[in-house]
DNA sequence: GAAGTAAGTTAGTACTCAATTACTACATCG
DNA sequence: CGATGTAGTAATTGAGTACTAACTTACTTC
């Protein structure tokens, strides 16, 4: 169908692998399926990346990068009680409207174990290095407090795993903490806990 | 070599099993991966369970059972900040004695959305009542403190997490949990926050 | 000690999937 | 117009894998 550029096909292909990979995980997602929801040949995926692990470790890259990005417009000005706030609400907002992105973040982090075992130690690191500078960019407005980013940490890993088990918005074991209204759109105010 | 009863040797499978799928998940993990480990040929697992996914559901429920149980005793006769500090204790313990039960127990997290997808939806109840067990063996003897019950889950699924990336216990997104020390059997006390 | 049963294996099937090779359509420029 | 490069596909391969069928070995019981 329609011609792109390589480059714009690897985009395309990154955001494909996001959602397919935060679905199935890295065993459980075929190239296939990826190359059809970019609607492109299947083969053709390997002209643009050397490899699966490559485009799963794109994927885990673009991911971790959007993640920080959006903190960090989100606190832009903002320090301490704010910031955590600000956070919180842009956190709450990527669970409704980018759930993928959450699931493919837990995914990347489960995937480090099988990657090591098969003998790719880079993609830990990368795993690692991606989190820390996760770590670091809610560490600082917050005001470099490690209790609170920990627990701002704590309670996203919760959130994400809770999304992961699908558990509908109602139910109790949401109940301790303050997620986004049932339909989008209307404020999303709140915090990350009670 | 030694012949067991039926009984038995799904019993260790399903600990073979939970070991294996923690390490690479469902889709990472073959039945012959787990037949090596139990030492028995690969086929007779289909003797002993109906399927790949009967495997990952009973070494799944006998992840969350054991967890159950374990939080069950240490918390016998204990309340309130008694009991919260005896269950960071025995998580701790379990951290380092049991890993592979804590990647078992994020893999099967994050199987609910493929399995659904694969038409299995009472996979994802088990895992949603499996939870839902857990959360309330929590919640009661911390005196049904709901916004205690939240956060000591947050940081089991933050400490989860950070297991499964492989970070070594020194490095510094470790600083906000009071972990176990270094060599395990030299007191592991403390809670799983700072 | 023969018969029956329960534990276990070897061999094989049907299928999926990552990756390769060889090809085609379309553009742009000399 | 012809040449060169780039976006893309079709066909295929070889390795792995869940699962089946048929057979064998050991224990138990009368």
């Amino acid at each position: 169908m329609s011609r792109m550029s390589a480059e714009e096909r690897r985009e395309s292909v990154v955001r494909a692998a996001m959602e397919e990979f935060g679905r199935g995980g890295y065993y459980g997602t075929s190239t296939e399926a990826i190359a059809k929801r970019v609607g492109v040949s299947q083969p053709y995926l390997f002209r643009l990346f050397p490899g699966k692990r490559a485009i799963f470790l794109a994927a885990a890259e673009r991911c971790v990068e959007d993640t920080i990005r959006m903190f960090e417009e989100a606190t832009e000005g903002l320090e301490g009680e704010a910031a955590l706030h600000a956070m919180a609400a842009a956190y709450t907002k990527a669970l409704v409207e980018q759930p993928s992105r959450l699931m493919m973040q837990m995914q990347m982090y489960l995937a480090v174990a099988a990657a090591e075992e098969e003998g790719d130690r880079e993609f830990g690191e990368a795993v690692r290095a991606g989190w820390t500078r996760l770590w670091d960019t809610v560490h600082l407005p917050l005001g470099a407090d490690v209790g609170g980013t920990t627990e701002f940490m704590a309670y996203g890993m919760l959130i994400n795993c809770l999304v992961a088990m699908g558990f509908p918005r109602d139910h109790r074991v949401w109940e301790g903490l303050a997620t986004v209204p049932a339909e989008p759109g209307s404020g999303a105010r709140g915090g990350l806990k009670a």
